[in-house]
DNA sequence: TTAGGGTTAG
């Protein structure tokens, strides 16, 4: 924005012309150069407006001057460097100025800062006044320093400023902010100064220790509540999780005639976002609407956000597509809402027209984006992404992103990537070690990710649940019976973890796969819970590979209860039967599964070629390039054959219908996926594959031979781990 | 003479 320069006329108030002490202050607080100042939006605009000061002699003035630095440090399009070099060129700032420093480095990312200069005001013998503390004490708040806190309020009563009921609040919120209630509790006791705000603080403070009931307790004695002091209430029980109580909260909050703002709907909403509850969201919408607020982007951010968390995503849409301004938050729920609904296509999408709009990502769009690709194996947009985050300093600590990255490498098939951003991290949350194992166990390296497990112990970490998801999956992957018993019990014994269904199924498959059908049957029946369909499914496919026919039958039973609708169950029992060559039984699970209208999970690969995800179904023919994906399956074939291939017809029934018509295994959607990997890249550079199911026996024999016969090592990811076809075997020797 | 406390997307 260009200063209107000529609208300013140099000699309005010829003010070079008086002496060095400031002229009457009403003049000054009216002066053109000042009022300019907010209209200011970039750190260009107020060089100019600082050069005006200087033209008409205002920058004499420290009133003036001390306008500009409140500016460049408290305005959101202010410019902290800039005040503090206009700081540093005051000879003897006065209080205001010292005040608004420390205001202004208080907000910033740099809250030591602030103290520096609180210190160094002192030293200059100006005196902190009632205005100086409240921005002290918010920088204590924020460096989470109940030491530095407690010497400053010794400061505080040596000067006699507990009596200014905002110091006071801010004494309150220093100490409910750094878990410190007890002391929260004493200045707040011990003052008559209490209003809305010095209980909203304590309130707050309990809630941050997860104490509602006491929160409840002291609202209720409030002699007069405002808006904020019912935010604070809904917003506390939102984040416990308490959402019921929250929309009650809501509606007696209008029964006591006080207005909600934008905060208790924009909390209200996120409530039934995080519920999942769209009845409540509708109510909340209705009285949004019968009050005029559905323009307010703030709140329709937040409804995008309630729909698309409820599953309503066409609702959400529409108010995305219908707002007229759309801010960084508008798309980051709205990306946010594909991924949580698993629509990751869309959020990819999504969020190539959020760059194409020029609207920066933020660390949120990150979180919500990088699953998406991790789901979609998206290596190169992964990257792309990878590549930003390095370039932009703001988001060098921030451990969720990077451990999503770990996780979308790992998840891409890339898991000399994860590791390399796992070793470049400095600091490592909980998640960032259980990704990293995690990603381990699904490549079928399970010494590396056990090595990991005894690391991140003697760092001192305390693995939790996933932490051993992890690890016995990685036992159940490399078939590590021993080990994983060993982890099991561990788990339960020394660090006091009850297992859940997860553990419990990476358990059976172990089990079932070494063919120890008695224990397997045994854990289950000692299982402090009922057991669910992948607990069952996985002792199905053990009975499966060790062709125990009747144990199937009573296995399948138990699955035709729990979840009739998956025809995956008939599937299996089908190949079981199959395996025996009990091709009678494999027609009669046919009939029955076309009879109940079935239609098995059709299977899907992707593949991502120069940033695009190329999908492929079952004898896909929808491709562009599909005549000379088609020929290239041809030459497979051959070639196939030439090197002694055999189809193994065994578990036709993998694909059903469509397969059976084909007649052939040829044109399983991984084959697809990997005849268009080799006619669209560049000899030698490796195929990465995503599919939706388990990939079956026959393609897994035939991926083995196409790596050796073509030369390339072909990364496939299937729905439970991750296979590497090099020189004609697989890093999951054949264990599945 | 200018300002300051408690609530708000994942």
């Amino acid at each position: 924005m260009a200063l209107p320069s000529t609208s300013v006329s140099v000699s309005t108030f010829p003010l070079h012309l008086l002496p060095a002490s400031d002229p009457p202050y009403k003049l000054l607080q009216s002066h053109p150069s000042l009022s300019l100042l907010s209209k200011c939006k970039s750190i260009q605009t107020i060089k100019q407006v600082h050069s005006h000061i200087i033209k008409t002699g205002l920058h004499h003035t420290q009133f003036a001057l001390s306008k500009l630095i409140e500016f460049c440090a408290v305005s959101p399009f202010g410019d902290l460097p800039y005040a503090l070099l206009l700081f540093h060129s005051i000879d003897e700032p006065n209080q205001f100025i010292w005040n608004t420093m420390i205001r202004g480095l208080s907000l910033s990312s740099t809250p030591e800062l602030a103290m520096e200069f609180y210190v160094k005001m002192i030293w200059s013998g100006i005196l902190p006044n009632s205005y100086t503390f409240p921005f002290v004490l918010k920088s204590c708040t924020k460096m989470d320093s109940t030491q530095v806190g407690e010497q400053v309020h010794g400061q505080v009563l040596k000067l006699g400023l507990d009596s200014d009921a905002f110091v006071h609040t801010s004494l309150i919120n220093m100490y409910a902010q750094t878990s410190q209630l007890g002391n929260a509790r004493l200045v707040f006791d011990k003052s008559p100064l209490r209003d809305a705000v010095s209980y909203t603080a304590l309130i707050t403070g309990y809630i941050s220790i997860g104490y509602m009931e006491s929160a409840r307790e002291i609202f209720d004695e409030i002699p007069v509540r405002d808006v904020v002091s019912w935010n604070a209430m809904i917003a506390g029980y939102v984040q416990a999780g308490q959402y019921e109580d929250a929309l009650a909260f809501f509606k007696e909050m209008i029964e006591a005639n006080v207005v909600p703002n934008e905060s208790t709907l924009v909390t209200v909403l996120s409530g039934c976002a995080q519920s999942g509850s769209l009845e409540m969201g509708k109510w909340v919408r209705s009285w949004i609407d019968d009050h005029g607020l559905g323009f307010n982007i703030h709140i329709v951010n937040a409804l995008i956000d309630m729909y698309s968390k409820c599953g309503d995503l066409d609702r959400a849409s529409d108010l995305f597509e219908g707002l007229e301004q759309r801010d960084v938050i508008s798309w980051n729920v709205m990306i946010g809402g594909y991924t949580h609904m698993s629509c990751h296509k869309e959020a990819l999408g999504l969020f190539q027209r959020m760059l194409q709009s020029n609207i920066e990502p933020t660390d949120v769009t990150f979180l919500s984006i990088l699953p998406a690709c991790a789901s979609l194996g998206a290596l190169d947009l992964g990257k792309w992404i990878h590549a930003y985050i390095d370039k932009n300093i703001q988001y060098s600590d921030n451990i969720s992103i990077w451990t999503s990255l770990i996780d979308m490498y790992a998840k891409c098939g890339s898991i000399e990537a994860a590791q390399q951003v796992f070793n470049s991290m400095k600091h490592r949350s909980l998640a960032s070690w259980n990704a990293m194992i995690s990603g381990l166990a699904m490549h079928g390296l399970a010494e590396k990710a056990l090595e990991l497990f005894s690391r991140m112990t003697n760092e001192g970490y305390k693995p939790d649940n996933i932490t051993f998801v992890g690890v016995l999956s990685a036992c159940s992957h490399a078939g590590l019976l021993d080990l994983g018993r060993q982890y099991f019990s561990s788990m339960v014994q020394d660090y006091a973890i009850s297992p859940d269904l997860q553990h419990y199924g990476c358990m059976v498959n172990l089990l079932g796969r070494a063919g120890l059908f008695d224990e397997a049957e045994a854990l289950i029946q000692n299982m402090e819970m009922k057991p669910d369909g992948a607990i069952w499914g996985s002792l199905l496919g053990a009975c499966r590979v060790h062709k125990r026919v009747e144990l199937g039958e009573s296995v399948a039973k138990h699955l035709f209860e729990l979840e009739p609708e998956n025809p995956g169950v008939y599937v299996l029992l089908s190949n079981i039967y199959a395996g025996a060559g009990r091709w009678d039984d494999v027609a009669r699970i046919r009939t029955l599964l076309n009879n109940k209208g079935m239609k098995k999970v059709p299977g899907c690969s992707s593949i991502e070629v120069d940033r695009v995800v190329h999908e492929f179904l079952v004898s896909d023919k929808v491709h562009p390039r599909c005549k000379e994906i088609y020929d290239m399956l041809n030459e497979v074939d051959t070639l196939l054959e030439k090197a002694g291939f055999v189809p193994d017809t065994s578990e036709v029934l993998q694909d059903m219908d469509e397969e059976w018509k084909e007649g052939a295994l040829s044109h399983h959607s991984e084959k697809l996926a990997i005849a268009f990997g080799l006619i669209s890249t560049k000899p030698g550079t490796t195929i990465r594959i995503v599919k939706n199911l388990r990939v079956c026996g026959n393609c897994h024999s035939a991926t083995k031979l196409i790596s050796k016969i073509f030369n390339r090592e072909i990364i496939a990811r299937d729905r439970n781990r991750f296979h590497h076809f090099k020189d004609g075997s697989c890093s999951c020797n054949d264990f599945w």
